[in-house]
DNA sequence: CTGCCTGCAAAGGGTTTGCAGAGCT
DNA sequence: AGCTCTGCAAACCCTTTGCAGGCAG
């Protein structure tokens, strides 16, 4: 399934990877292109897009693309859903809780032979709950 | 929550909001403009895009923004799932099954304050499967 | 040495916006 | 009449791609 051809290692590749398996704030290609940028200055978008392509190929880290204009990307492989604060846009992995009875429920749901599946909570975060200053407003729930 | 302005109705407006109503296959923004410009030619993208805006801050139709390059609008504004087949791109609605069970396991999921949820599964629908030609990887499932 | 990987720059696709005129109400 | 809506076209944003040179294996 997955193409597990030989990878070369090189700078900017060793850093896109090592940046998203460390960051947790699912960060946008443009985000990564920043990061970068740091330590590899002559590095260039096209480079960054090249390789979050083929890290995903390889499995080796996810692309959320539900809610929101840009990508995202994360270094979480394995199956769990995200949580988007419709206020300041933030994704948050959810790890805890019981997976498995929606899992179940959820394989149940379509006629069709499923493969995976993706859920994505939208709500409002802590901080911004108590600031309760809404930047967006809460119809952006059904129409971001 | 919604904004009830006075909308007024003219022709494009009319023609896109009955045309996502009556669509089952999630229309682009670009198969809209194809549909309404046979009946008004002279019709333009950017008329066809402020539309779905407005109609999506009215809450009269909804964005489906999950797996996918383009956005798709759905005339059902009821909270339901999408399958979206990974061969062929096609995007269905379900409605069956008891999302009873899954909603009430998915609001212990989050720790804040959860106001609406997406959920997608993806997979092959029937003719794909039986045609059983892959247009896409399965790695697809992961990153597309 | 081979061929994957890179920087650069241009192209691409979908979407948004400024403008002046047309059409609802 | 007044304000919204429209067509047109240009601008925008993010992403992808072609090319020639660079570097890992």
């Amino acid at each position: 399934m997955e193409s597990k051809k030989k990878l070369r290692s090189t700078e900017p590749r060793r850093i896109i990877l090592q940046e998203i398996k460390h960051s947790k704030s699912h960060p946008t290609a443009d985000d990564i292109y920043e990061i970068v940028k740091k330590k590899v200055p002559r590095v260039s978008l096209g480079t960054i897009y090249r390789n979050l392509e083929v890290l995903c190929q390889e499995g080796l880290i996810q692309r959320i693309e539900m809610g929101g204009a840009q990508k995202r990307f994360d270094g979480q492989t394995e199956n769990h859903y995200h949580f988007r604060c419709l206020n300041c846009g933030k994704i948050e992995d959810l790890t805890e809780g019981s997976l498995e009875e929606i899992e179940k429920a959820l394989n149940k749901l379509s006629p069709y032979e499923v493969l995976g599946h993706r859920i994505e909570l939208t709500g409002r975060c802590h901080p911004c709950k108590s600031s309760n200053k809404s930047s967006e407003s809460e119809a952006a729930q059904n129409c971001n």
